[in-house]
DNA sequence: TTGAAAGCGCTACCAG
DNA sequence: CTGGTAGCGCTTTCAA
Protein backbone atom coordinates (compact mmCIF):
# COMPACT_ATOMS: atom_id res chain seq x y z
CA UNK A 1 0.00 0.00 0.00
CA UNK A 2 1.62 3.26 -0.98
CA UNK A 3 0.40 6.77 -0.49
CA UNK A 4 -0.72 9.89 -1.85
CA UNK A 5 2.86 11.57 -1.46
CA UNK A 6 4.67 7.97 -3.58
CA UNK A 7 2.43 8.40 -6.05
CA UNK A 8 3.13 11.67 -6.28
CA UNK A 9 6.51 11.08 -7.14
CA UNK A 10 5.44 8.59 -9.71
CA UNK A 11 3.54 10.30 -11.68
CA UNK A 12 5.71 13.18 -11.28
CA UNK A 13 3.43 16.14 -9.60
CA UNK A 14 2.92 17.39 -6.03
CA UNK A 15 1.01 15.37 -3.42
CA UNK A 16 -1.15 18.44 -3.18
CA UNK A 17 -2.41 17.70 -6.98
CA UNK A 18 -2.58 13.90 -6.53
CA UNK A 19 -5.15 14.92 -3.60
CA UNK A 20 -7.01 16.92 -6.69
CA UNK A 21 -7.19 14.29 -8.37
CA UNK A 22 -8.80 11.87 -6.19
CA UNK A 23 -11.55 14.15 -5.17
CA UNK A 24 -12.72 14.71 -8.55
CA UNK A 25 -12.70 17.79 -10.49
CA UNK A 26 -10.34 20.58 -9.05
CA UNK A 27 -8.74 22.76 -11.33
CA UNK A 28 -5.99 20.31 -12.70
CA UNK A 29 -4.65 20.35 -15.85
CA UNK A 30 -4.91 17.45 -18.12
CA UNK A 31 -1.69 16.08 -18.16
CA UNK A 32 -1.05 16.20 -14.62
CA UNK A 33 -4.83 14.33 -14.24
CA UNK A 34 -3.57 11.85 -16.45
CA UNK A 35 -0.07 11.12 -15.07
CA UNK A 36 -1.95 10.91 -11.59
CA UNK A 37 -4.83 8.23 -12.85
CA UNK A 38 -1.91 6.49 -14.81
CA UNK A 39 0.49 6.06 -11.62
CA UNK A 40 -2.88 5.30 -9.19
CA UNK A 41 -4.13 2.28 -11.78
CA UNK A 42 -0.85 1.41 -11.80
CA UNK A 43 -0.06 0.85 -8.37
CA UNK A 44 -4.00 0.50 -6.78
CA UNK A 45 -3.82 3.18 -4.54
CA UNK A 46 -6.60 3.59 -2.47
CA UNK A 47 -6.99 6.44 -0.26
CA UNK A 48 -6.69 6.25 3.60
CA UNK A 49 -9.83 6.98 4.88
CA UNK A 50 -8.61 7.37 8.53
CA UNK A 51 -6.47 10.14 7.60
CA UNK A 52 -9.04 11.87 5.49
CA UNK A 53 -11.40 11.64 7.86
CA UNK A 54 -9.41 12.89 10.51
CA UNK A 55 -8.63 16.41 8.16
CA UNK A 56 -12.75 16.73 6.64
CA UNK A 57 -13.78 15.81 10.57
CA UNK A 58 -16.25 13.33 8.61
CA UNK A 59 -15.87 9.61 9.60
CA UNK A 60 -18.62 8.79 6.36
CA UNK A 61 -20.18 6.33 9.02
CA UNK A 62 -23.40 6.20 10.59
CA UNK A 63 -24.04 3.84 13.68
CA UNK A 64 -27.09 1.36 13.89
CA UNK A 65 -28.28 0.23 17.17
CA UNK A 66 -30.55 -2.48 16.94
CA UNK A 67 -31.34 -5.99 18.76
CA UNK A 68 -30.51 -9.28 18.54
CA UNK A 69 -31.79 -10.86 15.73
CA UNK A 70 -33.92 -13.51 17.51
CA UNK A 71 -36.59 -10.61 16.97
CA UNK A 72 -37.54 -10.70 13.15
CA UNK A 73 -38.35 -7.24 13.02
CA UNK A 74 -34.94 -5.74 13.63
CA UNK A 75 -33.49 -7.25 10.95
CA UNK A 76 -36.04 -6.08 8.39
CA UNK A 77 -35.11 -2.61 9.61
CA UNK A 78 -31.40 -2.97 9.80
CA UNK A 79 -31.60 -4.10 6.33
CA UNK A 80 -33.52 -1.07 5.16
CA UNK A 81 -31.77 1.15 6.70
CA UNK A 82 -28.24 -0.23 5.44
CA UNK A 83 -29.81 0.40 2.27
CA UNK A 84 -30.80 4.42 2.53
CA UNK A 85 -27.12 4.53 4.16
CA UNK A 86 -25.40 3.09 1.13
CA UNK A 87 -26.71 5.02 -1.27
CA UNK A 88 -26.21 7.87 0.58
CA UNK A 89 -22.28 6.82 0.50
CA UNK A 90 -22.05 6.41 3.56
CA UNK A 91 -21.23 2.79 6.05
CA UNK A 92 -22.57 1.33 8.41
CA UNK A 93 -21.39 0.18 12.33
CA UNK A 94 -23.89 -1.48 13.84
CA UNK A 95 -24.38 -2.32 17.31
CA UNK A 96 -26.19 -5.19 18.92
CA UNK A 97 -27.80 -3.57 21.83
CA UNK A 98 -27.72 -5.58 25.08
CA UNK A 99 -28.52 -2.88 27.14
CA UNK A 100 -26.95 0.35 28.28
CA UNK A 101 -23.47 -1.13 27.74
CA UNK A 102 -23.48 -1.26 24.24
CA UNK A 103 -25.91 1.62 23.80
CA UNK A 104 -23.36 3.31 25.85
CA UNK A 105 -20.20 1.97 23.41
CA UNK A 106 -22.55 3.32 20.23
CA UNK A 107 -22.80 6.71 21.54
CA UNK A 108 -19.51 6.96 22.67
CA UNK A 109 -18.95 6.47 18.98
CA UNK A 110 -20.20 9.88 18.48
CA UNK A 111 -18.17 11.32 20.82
CA UNK A 112 -14.97 9.84 19.37
CA UNK A 113 -15.85 11.05 15.85
CA UNK A 114 -16.12 7.31 14.82
CA UNK A 115 -19.59 7.97 13.17
CA UNK A 116 -21.39 11.21 12.08
CA UNK A 117 -24.64 9.93 13.42
CA UNK A 118 -26.56 7.25 15.39
CA UNK A 119 -29.80 5.49 14.59
CA UNK A 120 -31.42 3.97 17.66
CA UNK A 121 -34.20 1.52 17.21
CA UNK A 122 -34.27 -0.10 20.58
CA UNK A 123 -35.10 3.13 22.97
CA UNK A 124 -36.12 2.12 26.22
CA UNK A 125 -37.52 3.90 29.35
CA UNK A 126 -34.24 2.97 31.09
CA UNK A 127 -32.21 3.88 28.50
CA UNK A 128 -29.88 6.44 30.71
CA UNK A 129 -26.84 7.32 28.01
CA UNK A 130 -29.11 7.47 25.16
CA UNK A 131 -31.32 9.71 27.26
CA UNK A 132 -28.23 11.83 28.04
CA UNK A 133 -27.33 12.08 24.17
CA UNK A 134 -29.89 13.31 23.01
CA UNK A 135 -30.13 16.26 26.05
CA UNK A 136 -27.11 17.01 25.10
CA UNK A 137 -27.97 17.18 21.41
CA UNK A 138 -25.37 14.54 19.84
CA UNK A 139 -27.03 13.49 16.50
CA UNK A 140 -28.90 10.42 17.39
CA UNK A 141 -32.02 9.83 15.63
CA UNK A 142 -34.74 7.09 16.89
CA UNK A 143 -35.89 4.55 14.62
CA UNK A 144 -39.11 2.37 16.02
CA UNK A 145 -39.49 3.50 19.42
CA UNK A 146 -39.73 6.58 20.91
CA UNK A 147 -38.88 8.01 23.98
CA UNK A 148 -40.94 9.77 26.25
CA UNK A 149 -39.53 13.20 28.12
CA UNK A 150 -36.90 13.96 25.30
CA UNK A 151 -37.23 15.96 22.07
CA UNK A 152 -36.02 14.17 19.23
CA UNK A 153 -35.56 13.76 15.36
CA UNK A 154 -37.96 10.15 15.23
CA UNK A 155 -39.53 7.61 12.85
CA UNK A 156 -42.25 5.55 14.42
CA UNK A 157 -45.25 3.92 13.37
CA UNK A 158 -48.50 5.10 14.51
CA UNK A 159 -48.88 2.73 17.48
CA UNK A 160 -51.63 4.15 19.33
CA UNK A 161 -53.94 4.14 16.13
CA UNK A 162 -52.53 0.58 15.28
CA UNK A 163 -53.85 -0.32 19.09
CA UNK A 164 -57.26 1.77 18.57
CA UNK A 165 -57.29 -0.08 15.36
CA UNK A 166 -57.08 -3.62 16.48
CA UNK A 167 -59.64 -2.88 19.29
CA UNK A 168 -62.22 -1.37 16.64
CA UNK A 169 -62.06 -4.51 15.09
CA UNK A 170 -62.34 -6.74 18.14
CA UNK A 171 -65.72 -4.39 19.32
CA UNK A 172 -66.90 -4.50 15.56
CA UNK A 173 -67.11 -7.97 16.17
CA UNK A 174 -68.77 -8.43 19.40
CA UNK A 175 -65.83 -8.93 21.32
CA UNK A 176 -66.12 -7.13 24.70
CA UNK A 177 -64.10 -8.97 26.96
CA UNK A 178 -61.07 -8.55 25.96
CA UNK A 179 -56.38 -8.47 27.09
CA UNK A 180 -53.75 -6.74 25.78
CA UNK A 181 -50.49 -8.73 25.45
CA UNK A 182 -48.59 -6.49 23.26
CA UNK A 183 -45.12 -6.38 25.36
CA UNK A 184 -44.13 -4.04 27.81
CA UNK A 185 -44.63 -0.38 28.65
CA UNK A 186 -40.43 0.51 28.96
CA UNK A 187 -40.58 0.65 25.24
CA UNK A 188 -42.99 3.01 23.45
CA UNK A 189 -44.63 0.42 21.09
CA UNK A 190 -45.84 -1.46 23.66
CA UNK A 191 -47.27 1.34 25.61
CA UNK A 192 -48.83 3.19 22.54
CA UNK A 193 -50.37 0.18 21.39
CA UNK A 194 -51.52 -0.40 24.50
CA UNK A 195 -53.04 2.76 25.37
CA UNK A 196 -55.11 2.53 21.91
CA UNK A 197 -56.29 -0.38 22.86
CA UNK A 198 -57.95 0.47 26.42
CA UNK A 199 -58.36 3.61 25.70
CA UNK A 200 -60.92 2.46 22.80
CA UNK A 201 -62.62 -0.29 24.92
CA UNK A 202 -62.81 2.07 27.78
CA UNK A 203 -64.67 4.28 25.50
CA UNK A 204 -66.48 1.57 24.72
CA UNK A 205 -67.93 0.68 28.23
CA UNK A 206 -65.90 -1.82 28.49
CA UNK A 207 -62.72 -0.84 30.62
CA UNK A 208 -59.52 -3.54 30.90
CA UNK A 209 -58.11 -4.40 34.47
CA UNK A 210 -54.53 -4.00 35.19
CA UNK A 211 -54.60 -7.73 35.37
CA UNK A 212 -55.97 -7.78 31.34
CA UNK A 213 -52.58 -5.35 30.31
CA UNK A 214 -49.86 -7.54 31.38
CA UNK A 215 -46.02 -6.28 30.59
CA UNK A 216 -44.47 -8.93 28.96
CA UNK A 217 -40.86 -9.23 26.85
CA UNK A 218 -42.03 -8.83 23.22
CA UNK A 219 -41.02 -12.21 22.75
CA UNK A 220 -44.12 -14.83 21.50
CA UNK A 221 -43.45 -17.36 24.81
CA UNK A 222 -43.99 -14.07 27.09
CA UNK A 223 -47.13 -13.47 25.08
CA UNK A 224 -48.17 -17.16 25.45
CA UNK A 225 -47.75 -17.36 29.04
CA UNK A 226 -49.57 -14.38 29.35
CA UNK A 227 -52.49 -15.01 27.37
CA UNK A 228 -52.69 -18.45 29.33
CA UNK A 229 -52.76 -16.62 33.01
CA UNK A 230 -55.14 -14.22 31.16
CA UNK A 231 -57.39 -16.99 29.83
CA UNK A 232 -57.40 -18.70 33.29
CA UNK A 233 -59.49 -15.79 34.63
CA UNK A 234 -61.82 -15.12 31.78
CA UNK A 235 -61.95 -17.61 29.76
CA UNK A 236 -63.07 -16.29 26.62
CA UNK A 237 -60.32 -13.37 26.26
CA UNK A 238 -59.12 -12.87 23.35
CA UNK A 239 -55.60 -10.24 22.53
CA UNK A 240 -53.49 -9.34 20.25
CA UNK A 241 -52.39 -12.40 20.02
CA UNK A 242 -54.29 -14.63 16.72
CA UNK A 243 -55.44 -18.08 17.62
CA UNK A 244 -56.33 -20.65 15.32
CA UNK A 245 -58.34 -24.15 16.07
CA UNK A 246 -58.78 -23.71 20.20
CA UNK A 247 -55.17 -22.69 20.45
CA UNK A 248 -52.40 -20.03 20.07
CA UNK A 249 -50.51 -20.19 17.11
CA UNK A 250 -46.82 -19.79 18.11
CA UNK A 251 -45.70 -18.16 14.96
CA UNK A 252 -43.73 -15.00 13.89
CA UNK A 253 -45.34 -11.66 13.66
CA UNK A 254 -44.75 -8.37 12.19
CA UNK A 255 -42.31 -8.42 9.76
CA UNK A 256 -44.36 -10.40 7.33
CA UNK A 257 -43.18 -13.57 5.30
CA UNK A 258 -40.04 -14.50 5.46
CA UNK A 259 -39.60 -17.16 2.98
CA UNK A 260 -35.84 -17.39 2.37
CA UNK A 261 -33.96 -20.19 3.82
CA UNK A 262 -29.74 -20.56 4.62
CA UNK B 1 -15.64 18.31 22.69
CA UNK B 2 -12.03 19.02 23.27
CA UNK B 3 -8.81 17.42 22.11
CA UNK B 4 -6.14 15.87 24.36
CA UNK B 5 -4.19 19.05 24.26
CA UNK B 6 -6.52 21.02 25.85
CA UNK B 7 -7.07 18.33 28.59
CA UNK B 8 -3.40 18.89 28.97
CA UNK B 9 -3.60 22.60 29.56
CA UNK B 10 -6.12 22.23 32.12
CA UNK B 11 -4.43 19.86 34.16
CA UNK B 12 -1.01 21.29 34.01
CA UNK B 13 0.84 18.63 32.25
CA UNK B 14 2.04 17.62 28.94
CA UNK B 15 -0.64 16.36 26.09
CA UNK B 16 1.95 13.07 26.28
CA UNK B 17 0.80 12.81 29.68
CA UNK B 18 -2.97 13.19 28.88
CA UNK B 19 -1.93 9.93 26.46
CA UNK B 20 -0.51 7.89 29.17
CA UNK B 21 -3.23 7.92 31.26
CA UNK B 22 -5.95 7.40 28.50
CA UNK B 23 -4.15 4.42 27.60
CA UNK B 24 -3.91 2.84 30.99
CA UNK B 25 -1.27 2.80 32.87
CA UNK B 26 2.08 3.77 31.90
CA UNK B 27 4.23 5.29 33.46
CA UNK B 28 2.39 7.78 34.93
CA UNK B 29 2.39 9.32 39.07
CA UNK B 30 -0.42 9.38 40.85
CA UNK B 31 -0.56 13.39 41.13
CA UNK B 32 -0.58 13.28 37.33
CA UNK B 33 -3.25 10.90 36.43
CA UNK B 34 -5.72 12.13 39.06
CA UNK B 35 -5.31 15.93 37.84
CA UNK B 36 -5.45 14.37 34.63
CA UNK B 37 -8.40 12.49 35.28
CA UNK B 38 -10.19 15.11 37.43
CA UNK B 39 -9.72 17.29 33.94
CA UNK B 40 -11.07 14.56 31.68
CA UNK B 41 -14.03 14.24 33.79
CA UNK B 42 -14.84 17.79 34.14
CA UNK B 43 -15.19 18.10 30.66
CA UNK B 44 -16.35 14.76 28.85
CA UNK B 45 -13.37 14.04 27.41
CA UNK B 46 -13.41 11.47 24.54
CA UNK B 47 -10.34 10.27 22.44
CA UNK B 48 -10.32 10.89 18.61
CA UNK B 49 -10.50 7.34 17.40
CA UNK B 50 -9.66 8.47 14.19
CA UNK B 51 -6.64 10.09 15.14
CA UNK B 52 -5.74 6.69 17.12
CA UNK B 53 -6.35 4.40 13.98
CA UNK B 54 -4.37 6.82 11.91
CA UNK B 55 -1.50 6.72 14.45
CA UNK B 56 -1.68 3.01 15.56
CA UNK B 57 -2.62 1.71 11.65
CA UNK B 58 -5.48 -0.16 13.50
CA UNK B 59 -9.13 1.20 12.85
CA UNK B 60 -10.46 -1.46 15.50
CA UNK B 61 -13.33 -2.48 13.08
CA UNK B 62 -14.08 -5.75 11.56
CA UNK B 63 -15.91 -5.91 8.40
CA UNK B 64 -19.28 -8.01 8.04
CA UNK B 65 -20.49 -9.04 4.25
CA UNK B 66 -24.46 -10.71 4.90
CA UNK B 67 -27.22 -10.74 2.58
CA UNK B 68 -30.13 -8.98 2.89
CA UNK B 69 -32.16 -10.53 5.68
CA UNK B 70 -35.18 -11.91 3.80
CA UNK B 71 -33.02 -14.77 4.34
CA UNK B 72 -33.66 -15.35 7.93
CA UNK B 73 -30.19 -17.66 8.36
CA UNK B 74 -28.36 -14.22 8.01
CA UNK B 75 -29.00 -12.47 10.99
CA UNK B 76 -28.06 -15.32 12.86
CA UNK B 77 -24.80 -15.17 12.18
CA UNK B 78 -24.52 -11.41 11.67
CA UNK B 79 -25.57 -11.42 15.35
CA UNK B 80 -23.06 -14.10 16.80
CA UNK B 81 -20.03 -12.55 14.44
CA UNK B 82 -21.49 -9.11 16.49
CA UNK B 83 -21.45 -10.48 19.59
CA UNK B 84 -17.60 -11.90 19.16
CA UNK B 85 -16.27 -9.05 17.54
CA UNK B 86 -17.67 -6.71 20.50
CA UNK B 87 -16.23 -8.82 22.63
CA UNK B 88 -12.81 -8.69 21.45
CA UNK B 89 -12.98 -5.00 21.91
CA UNK B 90 -13.63 -4.15 18.01
CA UNK B 91 -16.63 -2.89 16.31
CA UNK B 92 -18.49 -3.89 12.96
CA UNK B 93 -18.82 -2.34 9.95
CA UNK B 94 -21.56 -3.86 8.11
CA UNK B 95 -22.03 -4.52 3.96
CA UNK B 96 -25.01 -5.94 2.66
CA UNK B 97 -24.20 -7.77 -0.13
CA UNK B 98 -25.64 -6.65 -3.24
CA UNK B 99 -23.91 -8.71 -5.37
CA UNK B 100 -19.94 -7.46 -6.35
CA UNK B 101 -20.84 -4.03 -6.07
CA UNK B 102 -21.07 -4.23 -2.50
CA UNK B 103 -19.04 -6.83 -2.22
CA UNK B 104 -16.05 -4.44 -3.53
CA UNK B 105 -17.12 -1.86 -1.08
CA UNK B 106 -16.24 -4.01 1.74
CA UNK B 107 -12.95 -5.25 0.35
CA UNK B 108 -12.08 -1.52 -0.58
CA UNK B 109 -12.59 -1.09 2.88
CA UNK B 110 -10.01 -3.03 4.15
CA UNK B 111 -7.54 -1.00 1.68
CA UNK B 112 -8.70 2.36 2.58
CA UNK B 113 -7.68 1.26 6.49
CA UNK B 114 -11.22 1.86 7.21
CA UNK B 115 -11.75 -1.81 8.90
CA UNK B 116 -8.76 -4.40 9.62
CA UNK B 117 -10.13 -7.30 8.72
CA UNK B 118 -13.38 -8.78 6.50
CA UNK B 119 -15.84 -12.02 7.43
CA UNK B 120 -17.37 -12.88 4.01
CA UNK B 121 -20.22 -14.99 4.55
CA UNK B 122 -21.80 -14.09 1.20
CA UNK B 123 -19.11 -15.90 -1.08
CA UNK B 124 -20.18 -17.24 -4.63
CA UNK B 125 -18.67 -18.17 -7.54
CA UNK B 126 -18.69 -14.97 -9.14
CA UNK B 127 -17.34 -12.87 -6.62
CA UNK B 128 -14.86 -11.40 -8.58
CA UNK B 129 -13.37 -8.91 -6.09
CA UNK B 130 -13.64 -12.01 -3.37
CA UNK B 131 -11.15 -14.23 -5.51
CA UNK B 132 -8.84 -10.88 -6.13
CA UNK B 133 -8.87 -10.53 -3.01
CA UNK B 134 -8.01 -13.11 -1.00
CA UNK B 135 -4.98 -14.22 -3.98
CA UNK B 136 -3.21 -11.18 -2.84
CA UNK B 137 -3.67 -11.85 0.76
CA UNK B 138 -6.08 -9.33 1.85
CA UNK B 139 -7.25 -10.09 5.76
CA UNK B 140 -10.65 -11.98 4.97
CA UNK B 141 -12.19 -14.95 6.32
CA UNK B 142 -14.87 -16.84 4.76
CA UNK B 143 -17.40 -18.19 6.66
CA UNK B 144 -20.69 -20.34 5.79
CA UNK B 145 -19.55 -20.84 2.13
CA UNK B 146 -16.44 -21.31 0.97
CA UNK B 147 -14.78 -19.91 -2.36
CA UNK B 148 -13.09 -22.82 -4.79
CA UNK B 149 -9.99 -22.48 -5.97
CA UNK B 150 -8.68 -20.08 -3.58
CA UNK B 151 -6.92 -20.75 -0.54
CA UNK B 152 -8.32 -18.97 2.27
CA UNK B 153 -9.38 -18.96 6.54
CA UNK B 154 -12.78 -20.49 6.67
CA UNK B 155 -15.57 -21.38 8.71
CA UNK B 156 -18.03 -23.21 6.98
CA UNK B 157 -20.46 -26.74 8.08
CA UNK B 158 -19.65 -30.45 6.70
CA UNK B 159 -22.76 -29.81 4.02
CA UNK B 160 -21.34 -32.78 2.23
CA UNK B 161 -21.76 -34.60 5.33
CA UNK B 162 -25.51 -32.99 5.59
CA UNK B 163 -26.49 -33.63 2.12
CA UNK B 164 -25.53 -37.42 2.55
CA UNK B 165 -26.80 -37.41 6.03
CA UNK B 166 -30.26 -36.86 4.42
CA UNK B 167 -29.62 -39.01 1.55
CA UNK B 168 -28.85 -41.59 4.32
CA UNK B 169 -32.41 -40.63 6.13
CA UNK B 170 -34.05 -40.80 2.63
CA UNK B 171 -32.85 -44.84 1.86
CA UNK B 172 -33.22 -46.08 5.17
CA UNK B 173 -36.96 -45.23 4.72
CA UNK B 174 -36.81 -46.99 0.93
CA UNK B 175 -37.61 -43.70 -0.90
CA UNK B 176 -35.71 -44.13 -3.77
CA UNK B 177 -36.95 -42.02 -6.34
CA UNK B 178 -35.69 -38.44 -5.11
CA UNK B 179 -34.83 -34.95 -6.15
CA UNK B 180 -32.60 -32.24 -4.64
CA UNK B 181 -34.01 -28.85 -4.20
CA UNK B 182 -31.22 -26.89 -2.68
CA UNK B 183 -30.00 -23.75 -3.74
CA UNK B 184 -27.69 -23.14 -6.73
CA UNK B 185 -24.14 -24.55 -7.39
CA UNK B 186 -22.68 -21.37 -7.22
CA UNK B 187 -22.78 -21.17 -3.51
CA UNK B 188 -20.25 -23.85 -1.88
CA UNK B 189 -23.29 -24.86 0.57
CA UNK B 190 -25.71 -25.75 -2.42
CA UNK B 191 -23.14 -27.25 -4.50
CA UNK B 192 -21.78 -29.55 -1.24
CA UNK B 193 -24.83 -30.46 -0.19
CA UNK B 194 -26.56 -31.93 -3.29
CA UNK B 195 -22.97 -33.63 -3.83
CA UNK B 196 -23.27 -35.17 -0.56
CA UNK B 197 -26.83 -35.99 -1.55
CA UNK B 198 -26.46 -37.05 -5.00
CA UNK B 199 -24.11 -39.17 -3.97
CA UNK B 200 -25.09 -41.28 -1.60
CA UNK B 201 -28.16 -41.93 -4.02
CA UNK B 202 -25.41 -42.85 -6.71
CA UNK B 203 -23.92 -44.67 -4.29
CA UNK B 204 -27.02 -46.86 -3.09
CA UNK B 205 -27.80 -47.40 -6.88
CA UNK B 206 -29.83 -44.83 -7.81
CA UNK B 207 -28.26 -41.98 -9.58
CA UNK B 208 -30.19 -38.49 -10.21
CA UNK B 209 -30.52 -36.94 -13.11
CA UNK B 210 -29.78 -33.47 -14.05
CA UNK B 211 -33.34 -32.57 -14.00
CA UNK B 212 -33.83 -33.60 -10.38
CA UNK B 213 -30.67 -31.39 -8.90
CA UNK B 214 -31.94 -28.46 -10.26
CA UNK B 215 -30.48 -25.09 -9.62
CA UNK B 216 -32.69 -22.71 -7.60
CA UNK B 217 -31.94 -19.26 -5.71
CA UNK B 218 -32.18 -20.05 -1.48
CA UNK B 219 -35.58 -19.07 -1.31
CA UNK B 220 -38.74 -21.30 -0.16
CA UNK B 221 -41.04 -19.88 -3.67
CA UNK B 222 -38.16 -20.77 -5.66
CA UNK B 223 -38.15 -24.14 -4.36
CA UNK B 224 -41.35 -24.55 -4.21
CA UNK B 225 -41.63 -24.37 -7.55
CA UNK B 226 -39.30 -26.79 -8.39
CA UNK B 227 -40.10 -29.58 -6.71
CA UNK B 228 -43.60 -28.91 -8.42
CA UNK B 229 -42.21 -29.01 -11.53
CA UNK B 230 -40.38 -32.17 -9.89
CA UNK B 231 -43.23 -33.55 -8.87
CA UNK B 232 -44.92 -33.71 -12.41
CA UNK B 233 -42.21 -36.03 -14.06
CA UNK B 234 -42.35 -38.12 -11.10
CA UNK B 235 -45.19 -38.21 -8.14
CA UNK B 236 -43.55 -39.36 -5.53
CA UNK B 237 -40.29 -37.00 -5.28
CA UNK B 238 -39.06 -36.27 -2.21
CA UNK B 239 -36.42 -33.87 -1.39
CA UNK B 240 -34.95 -31.75 1.04
CA UNK B 241 -38.23 -29.56 1.59
CA UNK B 242 -40.46 -31.12 4.17
CA UNK B 243 -44.25 -31.71 3.42
CA UNK B 244 -47.11 -32.24 5.10
CA UNK B 245 -50.90 -33.10 4.56
CA UNK B 246 -50.54 -33.63 1.11
CA UNK B 247 -48.61 -30.27 0.34
CA UNK B 248 -45.22 -28.29 0.61
CA UNK B 249 -45.05 -26.50 4.18
CA UNK B 250 -44.22 -22.89 3.04
CA UNK B 251 -42.17 -22.00 6.45
CA UNK B 252 -38.85 -20.72 7.02
CA UNK B 253 -35.69 -23.26 7.75
CA UNK B 254 -32.50 -23.63 8.72
CA UNK B 255 -32.32 -20.96 11.83
CA UNK B 256 -34.02 -23.04 14.28
CA UNK B 257 -36.92 -21.52 15.97
CA UNK B 258 -36.77 -17.40 15.69
CA UNK B 259 -39.79 -16.91 18.38
CA UNK B 260 -40.22 -12.88 19.21
CA UNK B 261 -42.55 -10.38 17.53
CA UNK B 262 -41.28 -6.64 16.77
C1' DT C 1 -2.77 25.29 -12.54
C1' DT C 2 0.54 24.12 -9.13
C1' DG C 3 3.58 23.27 -4.88
C1' DA C 4 4.81 24.39 -0.17
C1' DA C 5 3.25 24.13 4.14
C1' DA C 6 0.18 24.00 8.04
C1' DG C 7 -2.17 21.21 10.57
C1' DC C 8 -6.38 17.34 12.06
C1' DG C 9 -5.39 14.69 17.35
C1' DC C 10 -3.12 11.21 18.55
C1' DT C 11 1.00 7.70 19.78
C1' DA C 12 5.59 6.67 20.68
C1' DC C 13 10.26 7.66 20.76
C1' DC C 14 13.98 10.06 22.94
C1' DA C 15 16.23 12.79 26.22
C1' DG C 16 16.37 14.42 30.58
C1' DC D 1 8.24 9.82 35.48
C1' DT D 2 7.88 13.62 32.19
C1' DG D 3 7.94 16.89 28.14
C1' DG D 4 9.35 17.77 23.52
C1' DT D 5 8.91 16.24 19.09
C1' DA D 6 8.24 13.68 14.92
C1' DG D 7 5.17 12.05 12.24
C1' DC D 8 0.47 8.86 10.55
C1' DG D 9 -1.77 10.56 5.21
C1' DC D 10 -4.67 13.47 4.01
C1' DT D 11 -7.16 18.34 2.82
C1' DT D 12 -6.82 23.00 2.19
C1' DT D 13 -5.22 27.53 2.27
C1' DC D 14 -1.77 30.68 0.34
C1' DA D 15 1.48 32.26 -2.91
C1' DA D 16 3.60 31.85 -7.00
Amino acid sequence: MLTGKEIAQVAGVSQATVSRVVQGSTRVSEESRRRVEEAMATFGYVPNAQARAMRTQRSGAIGVVAYEFTNPWYPVMMYALSREITQAYLRVSFWVSDGDNSEQAAIEAIRSKLIDGLVFTTATRESQSLRAALEMGLPVVLVNRSLEGVTSDRVTGDNLAGGAAVADYFLAHGRTDAAVVGGGSWASTGRERREGFTQRFAEAGFPLTEAHQPETPFTHDAGLEAWQVSSQTRPSAGGLLHHRRGGLRRDRCGAGARPEGP
